[in-house]
DNA sequence: TTTAAATGTTACATTTTTGTTACAAACTAA
DNA sequence: TTAGTTTGTAACAAAAATGTAACATTTAAA
């Protein structure tokens, strides 16, 4: 994955955790606090895809939007609006105003991924991949398959969620809970102690001899790879 | 089929169903949604074929065709230009200007695949096949045959049907919504179990002895080739 | 119309996946 | 060290997904 983002959008921490997860995932982030300064900014950096807030100081979401759909230098430019729960969802569902999709805050990082593969597929199909790698591990998300050292790998359903979900970060320590909102269906209740069970499955299926153990405990903090 | 295709069309939702239903049948597309950033494009991409908008917001459609008879290093390239009901037919149809075929906006799918088929087979004529073929199997979409190991395989049209659609992407695992939607025919309702069962059915049909199993069954996801 | 083919559905057997528990082992802090 | 906490592991039962055959209904063909 190697396209270039860019992020207008007025809460410092939100910036902060998209713009690093996105360059874990191997994009190119660039960002700005308010809309004007964003908008010259994005000429500049040349993104293949905008992050915008809906809620701006300045300029709206809105405006900003139509205003680069005038420009026929950015005109095409694919964009994914995020407004803040209730902020007239309707609304924006409603106007086609060049948008070309839309997530309500508080969102899964997933959630966000999902939606800018979508988008950059439709708009730019070089732009993504979808193979996760990390080491010599290799994961196949058309196809559903899992290699290690080239040799695949059986893994059960959420052995292969669990899997995908940690690929997207590779190294980054997620909590119980964190595990749990990301990879199972909503709502599921299941005990904390069930991740771990799953956790020693997946150990189980994708250590081989001879190689170092990829599932790192982080004790009373959680899981993550290496 | 294996040619790579060029789409300039200011549109985006035509683009987006044109090359969809081009990448289906096994074309590689790519695209742009102005004129002078198409041209660009166009020399990079090296298409077999172009579809040409012919109205477009900063070059016209036969403005491009002309710089493209120009340019010596892709002075050959078929072009089929697309143009809107009504909108100075006659004339493309009176000019030379290289335009190797035209079609009226709006045209079924259909239509734009003969006219793809008959302009590469001229132009270049390994281009375009209509069979699909996977390992030791074919599918004749002409004249509905399936042939597995060189002898002939009777299937029913559900059968047949849903093992075209997996030969357009075989490896790729398709989920029982995914197979539902592009099988059968819309908004008809049926059980997803009854995928199951069609499967078995064509399982039944393509297997012969001594040979691999072809379908794949991705447990809680779906069905693949291979 | 009669007959055969194609299709959708259901029921049941089989296999796989999953959640939970119980206990052992490892770790931490006092 | 020891007590308390956290994690690893295996086993088991319950739930879910899939394979298969049989049957009823629809559609097409003769």
């Amino acid at each position: 994955m190697n396209g270039k983002i860019f992020i207008i959008e007025d809460e410092p921490s939100i910036i902060q955790l998209v713009q690093h997860n996105l360059e874990k995932n191997g994009f190119i982030v660039s960002s700005s606090v308010n809309g004007n300064d964003g908008l010259k900014e994005l000429k500049k950096f040349q993104p293949d895809l905008l992050l915008l807030d809906w809620m701006l100081p300045d300029l709206s979401g809105i405006e900003i939007c139509k205003n680069i759909r005038k420009d026929n230098s950015i005109k095409n430019l694919p964009v994914i609006m995020l407004t803040a729960k209730g902020e007239e969802e309707d609304k924006i569902k409603g106007l086609d105003s060049g948008v070309d999709d839309y997530l309500t805050k508080p969102f899964s990082f997933n959630e966000l991924m999902a939606r800018i593969k979508a988008v950059l597929r439709r708009s730019n199909p070089n732009t993504v991949s979808d193979n996760l790698e990390f080491e010599d591990l290799v994961l196949d998300r058309i196809e559903k398959r899992v290699y290690r050292d080239k040799k695949e790998i059986q893994l059960g359903p959420t052995e292969f969620r669990l899997l995908e979900f940690f690929l997207a970060n590779p190294k980054r320590v997620y909590s119980r809970d964190q595990i749990l909102e990301n990879v199972w269906p909503n709502n599921i209740n299941v005990e904390s102690r069930t991740i771990d069970v799953h956790i020693r499955r997946l150990r189980k299926s994708i250590n081989i001899q001879n190689k170092k153990e990829l599932i790192r405990t982080v004790r009373s903090s959680g899981y993550s790879l290496i």
